[in-house]
DNA sequence: CAATTTGTCGAACGAACGTTCGACAAAATA
DNA sequence: TATTTTGTCGAACGTTCGTTCGACAAATTG
């Protein structure tokens, strides 16, 4: 509804305080009063910016997974490896939970809240997300580096490892984004890697285009 | 409250049936009607039972986690090879996900839910199950079979990748407990093997030598 | 300046919430 | 059979919920 630049800005700080709010009691256990107080906007007040709760959850998450989407596709550009790709999301995941935690729970932890039309988009995103990595992981599998795994368990896995972080790091005595990245691709490398060294099994097949567009499968 | 042992089946009923309207709207986005609904017992009835809605949480969580917890020692104690250990953590939790979907989204998903002595009882059962984790991968890094990697950041993305399961897992399409759990488990011990096989990284203190014990099946 | 748009909020709406109470039947006990 | 215990529930309690309305000030426009 507001559409001046002061407006705009207002309406970022009612964001991000319900983001806050949402973090601490869920979307469900946050009220609208309680996202009153945070932001220090009046009840009614808040109607002016945004209408409806469904609302304001729909856009921490579009915004957060369009910025995390967005960057990786950038970061990824340039890069042919599929390993330093995968490298590179994995990185990118974390750098963002790391610095945005508030705005990533809500994503991780809400993905079923919301509803309709809502719901939809922010699917859509998840699925082209998804299909990225396993793009990247098909492309590892065809150069014959991968063992023998199911490729939708592997990636799925790995997505687990990163988006359950918000549920045990301390940003006082846990690794920081660097270690952790490294960490984790790390894990999953060797982890999916094929024998015992990167080197054995099929050679890599003729240059392969697959999928490279990321048409949505299901997820 | 009730003491018989037809008042003890029919608590059960009701457990249950919190348990599914839990996992399908929530802890907060359910409500005592809902449950009153599915259970077939009306409104007023259900406090003869509980006596109040965390409780009823606090029952799924804690037979829940209790089971798990149970089962993991039972099945751990003949073992002493801190890679089958693994490998039987890995199959006993991914076994009790995919049988019990539900209690174990609720278990994963509604951690925060509860408060006071509820909420700390839970916790030391959690910390406990984290500890044997932890313990099985000390032993496995003590006999010079890991890489050099944060203990607590491999066991917890171990974690990750198994209570990740219910937000994507579909038992019609996607594998069953024995190829998931074997599928994870080799992820996860060639994820954090030492070296890229015999060859790098320091010597074993002790007797066996790491590769033959990760060198697991591949899915 | 007057007129209009933009922004803000107290007060209230009806609905839903978790929980309690008291009445009462069925079952167990004496 | 008389009495107590166990199990069940309609109705209501007080509170909180998401959302709306109308009044009104501030800023912008003519």
């Amino acid at each position: 509804m507001p559409v001046g630049r002061q407006a705009q800005r207002k309406l970022k700080r009612i964001v991000r305080a319900a983001a806050r709010v949402f973090y601490e009691k869920g979307y469900e256990g946050a009220s609208i009063r309680d996202i009153s107080r945070a932001s220090g906007v009046s009840l009614a007040g808040l109607y002016y910016y945004i209408d409806s709760k469904q609302k304001l959850l729909y856009l921490i998450q579009a915004y957060t997974f369009k910025t995390v989407l967005e960057r990786l596709e950038e970061r990824l550009a340039g890069i042919s490896d599929p390993v330093e790709k995968l490298k590179v999301l994995v990185r990118n995941h974390l750098d963002y939970f790391l610095q945005h935690p508030v705005e990533m729970k809500v994503l991780s932890h809400e993905d079923e809240a919301l509803e309709g039309e809502y719901r939809k988009e922010i699917l859509r995103i998840k699925r082209r997300y998804y299909a990225i990595a396993l793009c990247i992981f098909d492309d590892m599998r065809d150069r014959g580096l991968t063992r023998r795994v199911n490729p939708r368990v592997a990636v799925l896995s790995l997505f687990g490892m990163m988006n359950w972080v918000y549920t045990w790091h301390r940003p006082r005595t846990d690794p920081g984004t660097d270690t952790l990245a490294e960490t984790m691709a790390g894990m999953f490398l060797h982890g999916v890697a094929s024998g015992h060294t990167l080197s054995r099994g099929k050679e890599p097949r003729t240059i392969r285009s697959r999928r490279v567009a990321v048409a949505g499968r299901a997820a």
